[in-house]
Formats: structure tokens, sequence, C-alpha cells
DNA sequence: TTATATCATGTATAGGCTTACATAATTTTT
DNA sequence: AAAAATTATGTAAGCCTATACATGATATAA
């Protein structure tokens, strides 16, 4: 058994209150004994037992992480470990700890996650992800339990602190620069609709082309999970239109490392025949080939946001809801190029 | 505040031990005051204090997970989300939680082992890596702390508990199949010298030559740590030699893209004039051009192993040192070409 | 110098749960 | 039918720390 508050009162001659004081650096305990007592602990090899702490606080110290469920391979995105890293930079700066919260399926998800609140595992939650109709973040809304998203809540945004990036911006600047070199037949592909993230980014593409009077085709408009064969088929059938595009924005650097494969293929290359922009910027995005031109979103900062967010509100109930909007740039690299030969009007 | 223990006792007119034994599902419980009590939890939302219960019964239910220092680039591999998968099947199966733990670099990872270890934060660790010198394994083993690690430890291999593969016969089999490919010349190309995962797979390549009898060149092992231009660097000298490889036996999937893609930059194509093997297959290797001939190691395997392994070993501190060998297999892609003009003698 | 404010520390309780031990009720044994 | 064993539940003492309140010692004010 460890060694307690008592014996090292006892060993330094104090109380342990006293003990637990200098712990805590409390003002009124006198350099003297405050030195006595440290020495003691040292000497014992003394730790504050943090149940012990945490119960008498009615404190948790960390902070509950949960991943989307892993039913798809999206989890393996090196997106979540920049997030964790983000996370965890602040977190142990605060002296938090990381509670990690994965599961198979939605259910299981949700089980978990009630089981870390009504258990009081943690002070506060990160969701990092946002989609549309989410059960967790519904129960976590109806427990006023604090949390916090990495995205944009898909309903009551100004009661949700979130941390996100400007995705309409940032995709309508990413298809701009498409549309700058030229391109006129543009797609886009991304995962799931239910993901804001999608929504968001698509969003921007539509009012790029808008903007630059393009039309907007829905057959240029894709959506899959990407688990292979279902983006083979769509990509497919893309390229089997009468007008394929020249450019497409595709939603994640993941997938266009898959879309280039598959464009290779069919037996396009990038960014000779078709050019492509994405988001996020792993760092694969750059020892791919061809590397990708894509938006730098700033994971880690979007990890460390969202933990002083989340942070701030544990310590205060009553912080008001905020919205914290990191600021993405452009990596241009070789996955675009030029267009020549204006297509057709 | 929540409703505690006393209260339904209270509601259900019994002792707040009889509640706890129907919470621990005690068999000298009656079923009608089992029944009763439970009725009384459910209607007053009753649920277990995680604090409370883990101070007195000394345990914390939860698993330390430690990630490597995220000093290098390494860490957006997406390995480690897909071990941390595993971890959580099991982990969440036996109802245990996760406690991550990251940090920039190696001093500040062990501090923050420290304080999970001192203070009672875990009851049991995971290392998600294992290197040559570890200071971190070195304090669990001082301490006498339930630990395992996912890879072979660099010393004490038969005291230490440890989830590996085979990574020599990994490594011998998949240099073997270049071989079989008709390969004379092949290269290795690995991470850090420290990382016994890099010493192991190399090693296996050598014996694979060596059965071959094919010559084992120092100019043909390149240890780097793939930060871009290091590699690129290195990936030129190798093909500037006056006998450059055929094969290129790789220590991960995610080197593998980088290197791939400086071969294309040096005009060399793959697989047509340079074969590429290498290891993990995760889900990155599927997809990426051309599809990757890879070792399974059937990550998400590693990580549920060393969860119940660990969590064994939390229950009985008795329990022996283990060493389980989850088992790989190679997936056959199209990375590898046969080589047909022998190679000069 | 005495009353008062300030400071340094101690005492005792709370936080929510587990569990060894005690006790009352029931069943089994002889 | 009394003694012994078994069963079902209660009592109370931890687990370790934090903190409100109490107390004694100094310093300040009147």
């Amino acid at each position: 058994m460890a060694v307690t508050i008592k014996e090292v009162a006892k060993a330094a001659g104090v109380a342990p209150s006293t003990v637990s004081r200098v712990i805590a650096d409390h003002p009124r305990i006198s350099p003297a004994t405050k030195k006595k007592v440290k020495k003691a602990m040292k000497e014992m090899g003394y730790h504050p037992n943090a149940n012990a702490r945490n119960l008498a606080n009615r404190s948790t110290q960390s902070l509950g992480v949960v991943m989307p469920s892993s039913a798809d391979k999206a989890l393996q995105n090196p997106f979540f470990p920049e997030v964790l890293r983000g996370i965890s930079a602040v977190a142990h700066e605060l002296d938090y700890s990381m509670l990690l919260c994965t599961g198979e399926t939605d259910d299981e998800m949700l089980e978990a996650v009630k089981r870390m609140v009504y258990s009081n595992r943690t002070d506060g939650i990160i969701l990092l992800y946002s989609q549309v109709n989410d059960p967790i973040m519904h129960f976590l809304l109806e427990q006023n339990f604090p949390f916090v998203i990495v995205g944009k809540p898909a309903e009551r945004v100004d009661e949700i602190t979130h941390v996100d990036n400007d995705n309409v911006r940032a995709g309508k600047e990413i298809t701009h620069h498409l549309i700058e070199l030229g391109h006129e037949r543009i797609a886009f592909i991304g995962g799931s609709e239910d993901r804001i993230v999608t929504i968001d980014r698509m969003r921007g593409y539509e009012l790029a082309l808008e903007e630059a009077g393009l039309p907007y085709l829905e057959d240029y408009r894709i959506h899959t999970e990407f688990l292979k064969s279902g983006g083979r088929q769509a990509v497919h059938e893309l390229f089997s239109l009468p007008k394929p595009p020249t450019g497409i924005v595709i939603a994640d650097d993941l997938m266009s490392i898959g879309v280039v494969n598959m464009l290779e293929e069919f037996g396009k290359r990038v960014p000779e025949e078709v050019s492509i922009v994405s988001f996020n910027n792993v760092y694969l995005s750059e020892i791919t080939r061809p590397p990708l031109t894509t938006v730098d979103i700033h994971i880690h900062g979007l990890g460390s946001q969202a933990a002083k967010c989340l942070i701030e509100k544990i310590k205060n109930k009553e912080e008001p809801a905020k919205r914290i909007i990191v600021p993405f740039d452009i990596k241009y690299r070789s996955s675009t190029k030029e267009i020549k030969t204006k297509q057709e009007g």
C-alpha cells in the first residue's frame, strides 16, 4: 500500500490537514512547516491518490474523448492520432488525463458514453465528429453534461461549444483554386452525407461553382463510404459520363489517395488529366504521389482548442457557448494542373 | 448531486450494504430484496460512482495506454487508431476504460507515465512500442507495476509479458517472396534502429538473403526517420549505386508510400522496375497505388491480446510473464513483379 | 494592557462505496 | 425439540483526501 497523507503527517509531526494544505499550496501555511512537510513527502515517496482526491473534490480531472464508431475504416484516418495529440498537449499542461472511448457499433458507443457520464468517470467530453441526429449528442445535451464538438453541431449551433474550421469557405476557396486553373467541370466526392463536415465542404464547393457561373450537376456529386468497391463503382460512373470532370474536390486526404488509385486504374493520370484537391493535410498527403494540394485545417489546433474550451466549461458551468474557428490555409502541391484547352463553353 | 447508495437503501427499506451487494450480485441476497432494490435503483436513476468504488476497491478499472512520443510524424501512422480499437474491444467488454498517454518529448512522456502510476490513475499499462533503453519500461519494471508491451522487449524478454508478431519470420518470408520472384538485389529500408520491430524485421531480411546465398550489402540498408528530405536523400543514394536494388523490403506501409513516391521522382516505376514489400497492412496499403504486397500483422489482434494479458496480470499479480505471438499472413497485391532477366551472376 | 484582528494549524466530518464482522431469522441435524 | 449450521441482512469501520469550523498563538489596535 502506498504512503498516505496520514503517514506523512505523523512523520512531519503535523496534522493530515496541514499536509493536504501543503499539497494545495495553501497560503496560510508557514514556510517552515511547508518545508518540513515537503521534506517528509520526498523522503517517504508520497504521491497523492487521485481517486481519493477526486472523490473529495467531486471531480475526475479527466476528459472523455469520443471517436466515431469504428464500423467503417474511417477510423484509420491519421486525423485521429493528430487531434489526440492536440488534445493531449493542453490536457497534459492543465493536468487532465484523457479517457478514450471507441466502439464497434453506434449502440455500443452510446452505451459507453452513458457509462462514462453516469459513473462520473469524466468531467467533460470531446466529440471528435459531428453528424446529423447523433444520439450521443442528444444524450449529453439532455444530461446537461459539459461537452464540446470538434466540428460543427448539426443543430443548436449557438448553444453548443464547438471548434471547427470554416469548412464552407475552405471548400469554396479550394474549389476556386481549381476554377482559377481553368477547370469548368468539377466534381465533388465526399463521405457520408450525415457528417456535417461533408455537408459544409460540399456547400463551399457549390458556392464556388455558383459564383463562377459554372453549372452544378447532380451527376458530379458522389457520396460513398469508400470501402473500395463502392468507391470504385462511383468513380467509374463519374468518368463514364459524356462529359467527365477535369477536376475533383475530395472531402478528405485519405479518400484522395483511393481516388488517385482508381483514376489510375481507369487510365486517368493525376494531375495531367484530372486535377485533385482535398482537405486535412495529414502527413500522408505530403508523401503520396502526387503530393496533394490540400486544405491544411490545423488538426492539432482543433484538438488543443477543443480541450481548452472544454476545460473552461468544466471549471465554469456558466461559461457561455463558444464557437472557435481555427484558420486554415491551402498547401499547394502537385495534384492540380492548369487546364489549357477550354473544354467547349 | 447524483443519487447515492444510501438514498437507494432508504427508498428500498434496506441497509446500504445490501444495496452494494445487489450491485455486486452477491449470492447471499434473496431474490426478493434483490428485485426490490433493483427497482428502487431504476426508479431513482442510480448509477454507482466510479471514484468512490475505486477508492474502496483500491483499483481504477482503467488501462493506461502509452503511445510513442510524438516527436516524429510516426504517430500519424494508422497503426495506432487500429491498436486502440483492438484494446478498446476487450477493455470495453471487461469493463475497463482506457487512459491515453501521449507527449511531445520523451521526458514529458516519462513524467506523464510516472504521474499515472504514482497517483493510482491506472491499474496497468500497455506500451505501444518497444525500443532499446526505454526509461519508461525501466521505470515500470522498477516499480513492479503491471504492464505489457505490444512488440518485443529490448531486454528481459522472458520476464515481460508482450504481444508481438514473429517479425523475424515475417521479415524472412516476405523477403523470400521477393527472392522467389527472382530478385537478387534486395535492399532494406527501416525506421530508427532503436525500435525492436525494425531490428527484427531486418534480421528476417538478412536471414532470407543468407539462406538464399545472396550477398548482404551494407549499402543496401537504410535507416531513416523518413521525414521526407532525409528519406529522399537516402533513396537517391541507394539508386545511385553501381548496382541498384530491384527489390526493397520496407519496414512499414506508411514508409512504403513515401518510398514509392520518391522512386517515381527518380523515374523508377513500381513494380515494373522496382518491387516493394512492406509490413502492417493498414487500410491505406490497399488503396494506394500500387496496392502493396504487405505482411498483415493483425493489428487489431495485437491490441486485443495485449489488453487481455494486461487485465489478467492486473487481476493476478502472480500471473507468469507471457509471450503471445499473433500470427501474420501475407497479402499479395501489386507492388511486386517477377524479374525476368537474371541480373548478372 | 486588554480587546480585536490575523495567522497557523488542528479536529472532525464528508465524499460514496466495500466488506469484515455481528446479528437475526431460518433450516438442518441429532 | 434443542443445538448447530446456514442464510439474509445490518452495523460500522475503512479507502484517502479536502475543508468548514475550532483553537491557540501572534500581531495590531485602542
